[in-house]
DNA sequence: CCGCTGTATTGACATTTGCCGATCCAGTCA
DNA sequence: TGACTGGATCGGCAAATGTCAATACAGCGG
């Protein structure tokens, strides 16, 4: 007897996912969550120094960090005099919701 | 006159965040958000032939993915006879959700 | 203007990641 | 049992990523 199929094939989601990888991407790492967490956590702004003093990371890689979640739009930053102050962007929080349940929407089960 | 501090030392977050970086580790690739999203909108599971069949990847790399996706806890499969059916695992919404909101607490601003 | 300090960028390197072909394993059917 | 098929694993490769030392850049202070 002939095999049965395995199942109703399932039509895959067509959308194109690339634009929400980014966002977790930029996520995708723990020192870049701890700063974001911090940003997160503050009042104010928070200052690059704060950084390179409290993580087990070399300058030039905090740096690079930072770089990551500005270009992710997660955080902004601005310089003041010889500082540079960062924090968490406008909807940042929003805007990583949006990619999950844009690809898990509300009506999922689970 | 002597340089003034760049801010009020701001306290960076002790959190360990290996495990939530695991979470979006295993979202920050297009492809797997693509299976994610279509187990999330499958009434039923889903077949891996599905996947390789509409994925423009082989065979193997669609496994990876799925094993990736599977030890991240985000999905969960069951062999039936020669086929092997994925389905989003309960509560992965909300995994992920909270991973966000524990980065990201619900009172920041943003 | 010059030196000093904080941050960003560059270049190099080791590790990780995504991908594939080849192969192995599990289950079905004859 | 043996041929066949779907899926997982293995091995290798190219590209991306995390890290640092060295260097460049921006502002301040003298």
């Amino acid at each position: 007897m002939s095999m049965q199929r395995c199942c109703p094939p399932a039509s895959v989601d067509r959308a194109d996912r690339t634009e929400d990888a980014a966002i977790f991407k930029a996520l995708a790492d723990p020192n870049r969550l701890t700063m974001l967490a911090t940003l997160a956590r503050a009042d104010d702004e928070v200052c690059v120094c704060d950084f390179t003093g409290a993580l087990p990371l070399e300058q030039p890689t905090v740096s690079h960090h930072l770089r990551i979640l500005r270009e992710a739009g997660l955080v902004t930053c601005e310089r003041r005099g010889t500082w540079v102050y960062y924090r968490l962007a406008a909807g940042a929080r929003d805007r990583i919701d949006a990619a999950t349940h844009s690809v898990i929407p509300e009506k999922a089960l689970a």
